[in-house]
DNA sequence: GTGAATCCCTACTGATTCAGTATGGTTTCT
DNA sequence: AGAAACCATACTGAATCAGTAGGGATTCAC
């Protein structure tokens, strides 16, 4: 259960796409500018999400990138396990289990295993069909409040 | 929000404690052999955890630690904040939030924000007296089943 | 059919963090 | 006095992270 920047990264991209659904292909420097993600790093990330059939590429001029799926069908915690691999449990994992004594009796292992299912639950349960909606709310506020000060 | 071998030891050590509560001071040799636990890295964590305010420590011969609190009174939450530092979210912290145009309108942020909350409300639900129960229970029904099978 | 734009892929690298070790000090019991 | 234990800091090898480099392969526009 360990959180990179390439989580981070991944999901702005992401909403990115959702918030552009059916605009046809989005490039990568287009969203890399947006987003202020470096560029080469931004295509690593889009090759994983691709593999991990999120998102569908279309190559050459004028190409980009498209979510694969209708955004109210793909989660948080899809866009997570593509870039990250499996959401797991880092501490009394496989070896250690074996080494401590214990073994499958360990108290301890309860409480990581809990958490890990609730972020499991938090990330399965957002969708970028959500995400979208939030973020288009968030700058539209954002926007009526730059009007009321008169910017 | 990452968990790292402190975290993993330092419960394991904490619940060591938990069901020796009023047996006096557990000197951390005696720990690190039952659970495994490298010795002089154990020595560190509990250096934390005193400051932490979580463990007492009787100095010199026939010392040793010993909870300062309840187990009742003693969250895993306070034990990993103790030994990791504050629990908050790896990703679009600090200077990433500044970084990026959206400021404080980021839809990600949310999501990754109502995953710290949810591993913080499991970490800070569950207390070393939960633990030490559980983890009696186990080991007796794991001796049940040894007797069951002749060992 | 040439050139530019774009995706695709692998390898590399500097910096940081992790996990653990080393060394030596200080306190207290016997 | 000596052993047992806690206290504190510094060091280190390995792994991971974040990002860069350098080139391919594909497609559109002209």
């Amino acid at each position: 259960m360990r959180l990179t920047a390439k989580s981070e990264y991944g999901l702005l991209a992401m909403i990115d796409l959702a918030c552009r659904e059916g605009d046809g292909p989005v490039s990568a420097r287009e969203i890399s500018e947006r987003q202020a993600i470096p560029a080469k790093f931004l295509e690593q990330l889009f090759v994983a999400l691709r593999k991990a059939g999120l998102v569908s590429a279309v190559r050459g001029a004028r190409g980009g990138f498209a979510l694969a799926r209708p955004a109210e069908a793909i989660t948080v915690l899809q866009v997570v396990e593509a870039l990250e691999g499996p959401l797991k449990t880092t501490v009394c994992d496989g070896e250690r289990a074996a080494a401590c004594g214990k073994g499958k009796a360990c108290a301890a292992a309860h409480v990581w295993e809990r958490a890990t299912t609730a972020v499991r639950s938090v990330f399965g349960d957002a969708t970028l069909a959500a995400l979208a909606r939030t973020q288009q709310e968030l700058e539209d506020s954002a926007d009526v409040r730059r009007e009321a000060v008169g910017g």
